[in-house]
DNA sequence: GCTTGACCTCAAGTTAAGTTGAGCTTGTAG
DNA sequence: CTACAAGCTCAACTTAACTTGAGGTCAAGC
């Protein structure tokens, strides 16, 4: 039977709330792909759907599109992702979600006690003790902290 | 007794860690302040070390300088912050943080169960519930999702 | 008293993640 | 068969958070 139909760009933004404009841009950045029809436009797979919905959640917790597309690399592009393929996806990301729930911890637990108590002044804060790689890749330029 | 020596901006940088570059722009934006010497040159007073920490905790966890800003902006000027004004900074955050890490720990979770399972396509899976405040405020342009 | 390394200001460049707009093509409903 | 909404491409603009650079000043050592 065929695949249910495929969406266009307009269908899959109304479906995952992103701008189509967005998709666009994610889709140059490789993070989704579509195939076109005979006039060029084109024609996006249900899987994306899950694609989309993962990159806004990561975002949502800080991911970059970058950590993001590396991590949605190893999802097969062909098939639908089978559950070990998300299993995998999701130990990838595991460590590094949890150091960062960690420091979110400690910032909302430790900001009376700790920054009041004026440690934070010295590095030996425990706030200060960072090692966090998901966190790291900021918004902007930052040649110069590059450790 | 004398205030144990104001720092210049090359030590206030070693000693936290950010460029010069950067507290200027901090200082342009009101997150810090300094007084100038006869030659024009900034001096930082001691409390701006924590003010500094402070930012880049906030930073790692992805507040914003805007937000950060406003949040300082309840701590005194003049005189060293007491514990109470930390307090009041830190429940302002308390909300936000707590969201924030609830979200953080149900994508993680959530990665091989939900997405898995194929909820988070539709729009009813728990994953896609946003409501997060401190992660809304992202990094681009985001005039479309203005809700 | 001069040199050298910190500072200062201001303008312009950079990256991420998109958005906006112009100009042109597709596709579908009347 | 003709509108007109929806797509397409590509270039330029936007915001946040800085960095880089040019051109000039301050200050501490020799």
């Amino acid at each position: 039977m065929a695949p249910i139909t495929e969406l266009t760009v307009g269908q899959l933004a109304m479906r995952s709330g992103v701008a189509v404009s967005a998709l666009h841009f994610y889709e140059a950045r490789g993070l989704i792909r579509s195939h076109r029809t005979s006039g060029n436009q084109r024609r996006y797979g249900r899987d994306v759907l899950r694609r989309v919905a993962i990159i806004k959640v990561a975002q949502e917790v800080g991911i970059s599109l970058a950590e993001i597309g590396i991590a949605l690399a190893s999802l097969p592009e062909g098939r639908t992702p089978t559950r070990d393929d998300w299993n995998l996806l999701s130990t990838a990301w595991r460590d590094g979600l949890d150091r960062k729930i960690a420091q979110l911890k400690k910032l909302r637990d430790g900001l009376t006690d700790c920054i009041g108590c004026g440690c934070m002044s010295i590095d030996k804060c425990p706030l200060r003790n960072k090692g966090d790689r998901l966190a790291r890749e900021g918004t902007g330029a930052r040649r110069l902290v590059a450790t």
